[in-house]
DNA sequence: CTGAAAGCGCTAACAC
DNA sequence: GTGTTAGCGCTTTCAG
C-alpha cells in the first residue's frame, strides 16, 4: 500500500496525493476529499521512512534515565513528555542503570534513530561520550548536573546548597554527630550532596569524619542493612540519607532498635509521596521534578527550532527542605524554599 | 555525509560500502577495513530512514501505559525493556492518562512510526481502536485485561480471584462490614476487583451494599478525603483499597481519628515498597509486574518473528496476598500464593 | 570479491 | 490546481 496505488485509485497523480498529505490547502476541495476517502478505503498510511529520508525531522526525542522505574526519574520524564507531545513528538525512553557503558551504548543506538533531540537525566556520561552527539548536531539538554566539563544546556537543582541547609537545620535541632548514607551508584548528585554536607559541617564548626560516610544499595533493605551498625554505641545522632528510599530503611531499622527521631534524626532526598504517611513522617529535600522536566523539554525545542546544537543555557531550580517529624519536633516547624 | 561520499573517499563503490554495513563477511578483509576506517574518519552513520524504507523493521516497539510515573506501570515496562533490548529495539513510551481518547490518538501517532510491535498496559482501548493495529498487521500484546472482546494476546493477573481471597481473609479476621474504594479512572482492573469483591461477599454470605463502594482520586489525599466520612459512626470494619496509594491515605486518615487496624482493617493493591515501612505495615495484593513485563516482551517477539499478528496466547500470572499488619494481627500470619 | 544500475515510497522543483 | 520528473540514501539484483 503506497502513494502510487492511492494515486491511481483516486485517479490523480502522486504529487497530488503527496500534497494532500503535506499542504492540503493547496488542493481543490473536491479532489482532496476524493483522495482522503480513497486513503481511508485503502487503509493507507504514508511510509514514515520514505517521508523522513528527505526532511530530517523524526518527531522522536530520546530520553536517557538511570532507572525507568524510579518515580523521581519518571516525574521529570513526565514533564518532558508533556512538552514533547505538544510538538507532536514521541519519547524513546531507555534506562541506563547508572552505568556509563550502558548509557554509551544506548546513546549510540539512539543516535542511529536520528532523534530530533536528546535529554539526559542524571547522566553519568563523560565528555567523549557526548562527542558523538555533537558531531551529529543533535540538540540535547542535561537534567541534573553531570560530569560533562562545562557550558552545556542544563537544568539542575542546587543540591549542594540544599544539603548545606539540611546540615544547618540538623545542627539547629541540636545534632552534632551527623552521618551520611549515599547510594552506591555513580549518580553525580552524590558528589554534590557530599560536598554540601562537608561544607555544612565546616560552616557549623563540626569536623568531617570519613567513617561517617556510608554507601548503600538504593533500596529500603539497603538502608536497613547499612543503618544497622549505626544503631550501636557511639552512634550518630542524625543520618542524612541521600535518597528517601534509603531513609525509609533507616527509619525501619531504628524502629527495630526502639529508637526515635529524638535519638537519631533522619533526612531523605526526593519527597516520595510515601514519606508523608510513615511514622515519623520523613523530613526530606524536594526538587521540582515536574518543572525540571517541563523546562528541559522547552529548552530542547528552543534548540531544535533554532537549529542550534549548543546554547549554554543553565537553569537552576531550587530544592526545598520539607520539614516533617523525622528529626524530632522542636516546636518551630519551618520550610525553607 | 552519506554512503556515496564514504564510497568515493574509500575508493570503492556504494555497493561495497553497503555490504560492509550489512554483510561484512562478504567483503575482503582489506577493503572492509579501509571502508570501516573511512567511516570512522568521516563520522558516518547510515541514514536510518533510507535503510528502513525497504525492509520494514524499525527496531521500535511502542508501549502505551496509563501513567508513566506510576511504579506499578513502569515495573512492567522495565520488564518489557529488558526483552526488547535483547532484540536491539527501543521503546517508545507514551502515557495515556487512563483516557480512551488520548490512548487512541497516541496509538494513531505511534502506528505512523511503524513500530515492530505494540504493548498495551492496562489499556482502556475498545474493539474499534484496535482495528487500526490489526489492519496494519502490527503484532501486539495486552498486559492486564481490558475491554477488548476476546482472544487477544494477553498477559494478565487474576485480580478477581485475588480480591475474592482478600474478602475471605477479611472475613476470617472477623470483619463483616467491608467497604471498597476504587480509583476514579477507567482502569479495567477496577471492574475485576469489584466483581471479585462482590463474589467474595456472596461466598461469605454477606450482602452487598452499594453505599460501601466509593471512588477516589488515586493519591494519598484522595484516599484520605474519601476515607474521612467512613471514620464516623456505623463505619466499616474493613476497607479494601484498590491501590496502595489510596490505602496509604486511608491509613493516614485513620491515624487522625485514632483508629487502629483492629478498628478498621485495610488492604491495598500493588505492593509498593513503601507499604512495608509504614505503621501499620500494609497488607496488599501483589502482582508479578516484572514477570508480566518480561513475558509480554517475549510473547511480542514471538509474534514479530513469526510474522503473525494474532496468536491468542493468554497467560495468567498469579497475584498473591501479602499479609502484614494493617488488618490486625490474628496470630496466624499466612501468605496466599 | 566488486560494481552498475534499478528501485524503495515519498517530496519538491518546475512546467502546464 | 495538477502532473512530470528528478532525486533523497540506501539495498539488491545481476554481471563481471
Amino acid at each position: 500500500m503506497n502513494i502510487k496505488e492511492v494515486a491511481s485509485r483516486a485517479g490523480v497523480s502522486v504529487t497530488t496525493v503527496s500534497r494532500v498529505l503535506n499542504y492540503p490547502e493547496k488542493v481543490k476541495e473536491s479532489t482532496r476529499e476524493k483522495v482522503l476517502s480513497t486513503m481511508k478505503e485503502l487503509n493507507y498510511t504514508p511510509n514514515w521512512f520514505a517521508r523522513n529520508i528527505q526532511n530530517n525531522r523524526t518527531n522522536i526525542v530520546g530520553v536517557l534515565v538511570p532507572d525507568i522505574m524510579a518515580t523521581s526519574n519518571m516525574e521529570i520524564a513526565k514533564g518532558v513528555e508533556r512538552i514533547v507531545r505538544g510538538f507532536n513528538c514521541s519519547m524513546i525512553l531507555c534506562s541506563t542503570g547508572h552505568e556509563r557503558e550502558t548509557e554509551r551504548s544506548l546513546l549510540e543506538n539512539l543516535i542511529g534513530k536520528q532523534p530530533d533531540g536528546l535529554i539526559f537525566i542524571d547522566s553519568c556520561m563523560e565528555d567523549d561520550d557526548l562527542e558523538m552527539v555533537k558531531a551529529k548536531g543533535i540538540p540535547y539538554v542535561f537534567v541534573g548536573k553531570c560530569k560533562i566539563s562545562e557550558d552545556e544546556n542544563l537544568i539542575y537543582t542546587n543540591y549542594e546548597e540544599a544539603t548545606e541547609e539540611v546540615v544547618d537545620y540538623l545542627v539547629d535541632m541540636g545534632r552534632k554527630r551527623i552521618a551520611m548514607i549515599l547510594p552506591d551508584d555513580q549518580t553525580n548528585a552524590n558528589g554534590e550532596k557530599l560536598l554540601g554536607f562537608k561544607k555544612g559541617l565546616e560552616k557549623n564548626h563540626l569536623s568531617f569524619d570519613e567513617s561517617m560516610i556510608k554507601y548503600a544499595d538504593n533500596s529500603i533493605t539497603g538502608g536497613m542493612v547499612t543503618a544497622e551498625p549505626m544503631m550501636e554505641s557511639n552512634s550518630p545522632d542524625a543520618i542524612l540519607a541521600a535518597t528517601d528510599t534509603i531513609a525509609f530503611g533507616v527509619l525501619e531499622e531504628m524502629k527495630r532498635y526502639g529508637l526515635s527521631p529524638d535519638d537519631i534524626g533522619v533526612v531523605g532526598f526526593e519527597g516520595l509521596e510515601a514519606g508523608a504517611v510513615m511514622e515519623p513522617k520523613l523530613t526530606t529535600v524536594i526538587k521540582p521534578s515536574m518543572r525540571m522536566g517541563l523546562m528541559a523539554g522547552r529548552l530542547l525545542f528552543d534548540l531544535v527550532e533554532a537549529d542550534e546544537c549548543e546554547k549554554n543555557t543553565q537553569i537552576m531550580l531550587q530544592s526545598k527542605i520539607k520539614i516533617r517529624r523525622s528529626c524530632g519536633n522542636k516546636e518551630r516547624i519551618r520550610e525553607i524554599w
